[in-house]
Formats: structure tokens, C-alpha cells, sequence
DNA sequence: TCTTTGGTTCATAATTTTGAGAACTAAATT
DNA sequence: AATTTAGTTCTCAAAATTATGAACCAAAGA
């Protein structure tokens, strides 16, 4: 992965954007599409830093972002200070269950406000409720779904 | 709603920070708050101004990127040329299948990595195939979960 | 026709985000 | 002990985002 083909290039940036879409910031997501796109499963911080251009402190920023995130993790090799990070592949369990997680948190704060509305609005009252109910159905769906692939896979 | 109480202030600017972190800006966020809270369900370009203390400018910024991702919608009344915003609170289908369908095209790009690297690295491509599979199983299962919302709604 | 209303658009200021580069540190090597 | 390695942290500049206020505009009303 020394150096990079046009169309590595060009992919990696289109992973790029779409992680900067979800809020990442540009270089964290060419990590991620570097990773992703890469010949090796891992690559160092030193490899990273080279073939992406990009300074030392971007990266050890964006890689421990990336960490903490779960989207990546590192091995190590005994005898060799390095770290080799890779994508972390098989955490979609935790990503959709986080995703879920917010969207039942904005529920208890729907809730909230038809609570405070009282009945002043039986209307607004009633639409919003639909709302809450549809964002906990999903919450309690998504993770019957999740099993069901689960079980489809053997995991 | 001339007047916020400081309960409404607060869930206002809870309501605010969720949507902050669904990549939207304050008064964005603010705004969404504002009508999920009011005790009416219908607000003006006015009203909403004057009780959130924001620019005309940022209002009529926010409220044309509302509209035009379809988070709210507004009513005229004949005879009166102001229009009366509120949330949007029936469009949960889109919401989700947009959603479904950016996470798609991300499976699509992850492919063409899987493509460029041929078979360099099979124990990376098996893992970033199990990854496309479960966004492709994702996308495919939802429509039916929305369908069995739907189904148990009568909508 | 003149003014008011209901916004929109523009120029700009304030803030935040992002990333570079240099200085630094701790462990390992010479 | 001195140097190299593998990063981390700090300072700062550039760029992007966000929102303000003023100027503007089109439709409606006086």
C-alpha cells in the first residue's frame, strides 16, 4: 500500500465523504476509506500518515477518534512498538443498538413535551404521540431484526 | 407562545441538541424544539422569531432547510400572506428509507472496494462482504418493518 | 401612489472546526 | 548515555459554519 492507484484514490475519497456525512470530520474519513480499500487488513500509523498525506497529529487525532468510536481497532506484534489498525468489521450489532438508543432518547424528550402541552392541544398531542410510538416500535423491532440475521449467520 | 416558561425554554434546547447532533445547525434545532413544544401546532415566520430571539435571516434560512428536507411543512389561510410552519410529523416512511438508502449506497461503494482489492486479501474481503451483506439485509427488512407498522395502524 | 407586511438576500462578524508543524515524551536500540 | 522510534500534545493558521443586521423586494393595503 506504498503508493495508491487513481482509482484507490478516487474511492477513498467517495468513502471519505460518506463518513463526513455522518459527522466525521475529512480525514478521519479517509482513514476510514483507506482501511477499507486497502490490500492489507491492518496498516501502521506511519503507513497511514504517508500514503494519505496527512500530518502526524491529524492522524493520531482522527485514529484514537476512531478508536473510541469502535470503528477501528489495532493489533500489535510482539517485538514491534507499532500499532496496525483495521476497520473493526463485525461491531454492527452496537452501531444499530446506539442508533436506537438515540432515537428512543429523543422519544422521552417528545414525551416530555406532550406532557408539558398537557391537553392545551389534543391534536398536536395525538400527532406527536404517533411519533413516539412509531420511534419505540422501531426500538423494539430493530433488535428482533438483528437476532434474525444472528441466527441466519450462526454468530 | 408569546412567552417561553423556562421548562419549555430548557426541553426546547434539549430537543435542539439532538438535532445538533443529527448535523443540524442551532437555530435549526431550535426551531424543530420550538414547534414540537408549542402549545399550538402552527407557528409564523413572526412568532417564531420573536419568541426564539433569532435573526430574521437565520429564520428564514432554517425554515426554507426545514421545509426542503421535509422535517416541516406549512399552511396558508386565504386572505393572510403569512404562512404558519409546523413539524412534520407524518413522514416517517421517507425518514427511514433515506436513511436506508444512504447506508445502501455506502454498501455499494464498500463492494467496489471489495472489487479493486480481486483477491489480494480474501480474509479481508470475506469480512467486508459479511458488512455489505448486513446493510443489504438491513435495507431489505425495514420496508417490511415500516409495512408491519403500517399494516398495525391502518395508515 | 405610498406604505406596510412578510419575508429574502447580501455583506460581514463571530465562532468553531480542522489540520499542519514543531516541540515533546516514553520506550527501545545502539 | 545518546539516538531512534512511535507516537502525543501544543500552538497556531486557514477554512468552514453559523448567525446578525441592513438592504432589498414583491405583494397587499391605505
Amino acid at each position: 500500500m506504498a503508493q495508491l492507484t487513481q482509482e484507490q484514490k478516487h474511492l477513498i475519497e467517495k468513502i471519505g465523504i460518506y463518513h463526513e456525512q455522518q459527522g466525521l470530520p475529512p480525514v478521519v474519513g479517509r482513514i476510514m476509506g483507506l482501511l477499507y480499500v486497502s490490500d492489507r487488513p491492518h496498516l501502521s500509523f506511519e503507513e497511514i500518515v504517508d500514503t494519505l498525506n496527512i500530518s502526524k497529529s491529524a492522524a493520531s487525532n482522527a485514529l484514537n477518534l476512531l478508536l473510541q468510536m469502535r470503528l477501528l481497532e489495532y493489533t500489535t506484534y510482539p517485538g514491534d512498538r507499532k500499532r496496525y489498525f483495521g476497520a473493526l468489521m463485525d461491531n454492527w450489532y452496537e452501531e444499530v443498538i446506539n442508533k436506537m438508543e438515540s432515537i428512543l432518547g429523543f422519544s422521552k424528550l417528545l414525551r416530555q413535551a406532550n406532557d408539558l402541552r398537557g391537553n392545551s392541544n389534543p391534536a398536536m398531542h395525538e400527532k406527536v404521540l404517533e411519533r413516539i410510538e412509531f420511534m419505540e416500535f422501531l426500538s423494539q423491532e430493530v433488535p428482533m431484526l438483528l437476532e434474525k440475521w444472528r441466527q441466519g449467520r450462526g454468530q
